[in-house]
DNA sequence: CAAACAGTTGAACAAATGTTCAATCGTTCA
DNA sequence: TGAACGATTGAACATTTGTTCAACTGTTTG
């Protein structure tokens, strides 16, 4: 695209804490590391998910129930249940005609407690 | 508005689980707390704040520093400080012209250490 | 006081996200 | 087999969200 106006759009301050900035960076996570996490708690950041998580946190449940319970409908719980799976926060076990989801695991229930307890000052 | 096409249009299926789903209900947080939660993780689901609390994690440092150090510029920054003011995750001191920023607490380090852990399988 | 600079803000634009609707898949069971 | 049903999917639409740009605040310092 070879657009610059002015080099570099950036902080171009050069009195503060070059030394910090130069340590600071070295000890930074690498990109994707960054990018994965950010990606692991968009996942937590709708309410409809985080109802989700909490309806079958003590008891599994499949689509429809889910649906009833939330006031939905099946399809966007489904689409929602889909990207809680791929992200490993829910697993399923099929029964006849249905789906019955559950949580995948305890990291889950530890990561919203410590939530609660800071929203809760 | 006055709107119906079918009365409700969510799940209908009456075979399955209506006692857990009342059950379910009755043991569900209300709606604050679930958008509360919701809007806490969204802070976290954004890669640019996770790179911003990670660099101030270990030094405290100013907006043009962080701008610098995350190739942003000043007013990105700053746009997202403010969000992470709000949720109170990072707090402030005023030093001559500078204005540093650092971690609000504990809690923040806390929830991504274990969201480190669970995306590290 | 006035210039310089760190930082903030609001409006505008672009990109990402959630829900709806309609179509489809796959099991069950009559 | 075929109808019924639970569940999934993709496209379209509306909303939300992040960054840029330009203007502005307030503090420092010559």
């Amino acid at each position: 695209m070879t657009k610059e106006k002015h080099s570099i759009p950036t902080c171009e301050c050069e009195e503060i804490h070059n030394e910090i900035v130069e340590v600071a960076r070295g000890e930074m996570p690498d990109t994707e590391t960054l990018y994965d996490l950010a990606d692991f708690f968009k996942i937590f950041g709708d309410s409809t998910r985080m109802s989700i998580l909490f309806a079958i946190d003590k008891r599994p449940m499949c689509v429809c129930d889910i649906a009833d319970l939330l006031g939905m409908t099946r399809s966007a719980v489904s689409h929602q249940i889909k990207t809680l799976r791929q992200a490993s926060l829910v697993t399923y076990r099929k029964q006849g005609k249905n789906v019955i989801y559950r949580l995948a695991d305890d990291h889950v229930r530890d990561i919203i407690e410590t939530a609660l307890l800071h929203i809760k000052e």
